[in-house]
DNA sequence: TCTGGGGTCCTAGGACCC
DNA sequence: TCTGGGGTCCTAGGACCC
């Protein structure tokens, strides 16, 4: 019997790692990174060390992504290393969406190199050859774009995610629901989707070493044990998704930004600079994106690699700069257990399009609201225009001047 | 093993109210 | 008071994803 719908996932190979090797051969580099042992990796010394994509030569010397770099220079001293540059992703990542908006407008952008196309309308054009059209969108993207992807083809999201992970690159594979018993259960149950190292450590424990085998488990227990994840991830070993494929982008839920710093942290004056300069990022990018937050959070991991965290609901929902700061420097003295601290975040959730008007007569900060709202917003300005670089408030340029003393 | 940054979702316990 | 149970809100932490 034919599905009653057809969905593609799209996924880029080696996404930055690809899309630093075009960008090196435009700038004239006689070098293709993607046939070299390369990585796209952070800066070690900075204590930004690791790995975020690796060619598939660096791959065969066993290197793979999230290790630290200098735990992969070991496996292959001769690799190249190059710095991650993110607005260089969002320009090839726009350009494969533009160009499979061309076959369809039913697409979801689900990250940066991945999307999901609801492919059931094109039934009648392609007279059901989903195959050939995949190969088209595929060898499209190869020859006009310069790079490759994988296309998995199926008839629900979960299930064309793991074909689009099958065999890699330039590839197209299928996985309909007959065909799981051959092409996904006997994958180890840590490659199904949403099950990490942390259920897969369990799963191991109770016995269930792969995805038939997690398919072929008493849901019941599976639940008990689990609650809802339980019943979920069930679901998706037997191949069980009837999410939709979301054309429209939903509202961010949180917006944060946080930093791990060169040198630990060990006094609270520094840590308010951080904090400082981590709330007027927030703050641009709520302003930004229209929206309030509701809820401010400080977080802290310490030197030994323990996180912790301290968030508060404020009253009158904001993207003031200032206000955040403010409510995130108060957090910090209450949760910092005075360790040394490798990062440090401030992160905003229950986010909101408008504020909530809630004018309190002794909030001493509201009179003052409307001065640094055009505050806020000449700033703004003034970056958008000449680039964060020329404009930051006078306690950053102090830390940004104890930065480079230190270094 | 010298281990990034930005997200989403879920759970569990305590406060508080009826 | 030697007592109860359910609902909702808030907070901390942790799982997972790319």
């Amino acid at each position: 019997m034919a599905p009653d719908r057809i969905i593609f996932h799209i996924d880029v190979n080696s996404a930055f790692l690809s899309w630093e090797a075009l960008e090196h051969l435009k700038k004239g580099s006689g070098v293709d990174l993607r046939t070299v042992p390369s990585i796209v990796a952070g800066d070690p010394s900075k204590r930004h060390g690791v790995v975020l994509a690796r060619s598939i030569p660096a791959k065969k010397y066993g290197i793979v992504t999230g290790e630290p770099v200098v735990k992969a220079v070991k496996k292959c001293p001769e690799a190249i290393i190059v710095p991650p540059s993110h607005d260089v992703y969002a320009r090839y990542s726009k350009a494969m969406t533009d160009l499979l908006y061309s076959f369809s407008p039913d697409l979801e952008k689900y990250s940066i190199d991945e999307c999901f196309i609801n492919a059931t309308g094109l039934r009648l054009r392609y007279r059901n050859d989903f195959f050939s059209l995949a190969h088209l969108m595929k060898n499209r993207i190869r020859d006009e774009l310069g790079f490759t992807v994988n296309v998995g083809i199926s008839e629900n999201k979960l299930l064309a995610k793991m074909a689009s992970d099958f065999d890699k690159p330039d590839k197209v594979h299928t996985l309909f629901k007959e065909e799981m018993q051959e092409k996904m259960w006997p994958l180890p149950v840590s490659r199904l989707f949403m099950v990490g190292r942390a259920s897969s450590a369990k799963f191991q424990v109770m016995g269930i070493k792969t995805i038939g085998d997690l398919a072929r488990s008493d849901v019941l227990l599976l639940e008990q044990k689990f609650g809802k994840y339980g019943r979920m991830i069930w679901e998706y070993a037997n191949g069980i998704d009837d999410s939709p494929v979301q054309t429209q982008e939903s509202e961010a839920k949180d917006l944060s930004n946080e930093t791990t710093v060169e040198f630990d942290i060990t006094d609270r004056d520094t840590a308010r600079l951080y904090l400082l300069s981590l709330s007027e990022t927030v703050g641009m990018r709520l302003r930004k994106a229209g929206l309030y937050a509701g809820v401010i959070a400080v977080n802290i991991k310490n030197s030994s690699f323990e996180s912790y965290s301290k968030r508060k609901k404020i009253n009158n929902p904001t993207q003031d700069t200032m206000a955040i700061f403010e409510t995130a420097a108060g957090l910090f003295d209450e949760a910092w257990r005075k360790d040394p601290i490798r990062l440090i975040g401030v992160a905003t959730s229950d986010l909101v399009r408008e504020p909530v008007e809630q004018l309190n007569m002794f909030d001493g900060m509201s009179s003052r609201w409307s001065e640094r709202k055009s505050l806020n917003e000449s700033i703004d300005k003034i970056r958008e225009k000449y680039g964060s670089k020329y404009i930051v408030r006078g306690s950053l340029l102090k830390l940004n001047r104890d930065h480079e003393r230190n270094k």
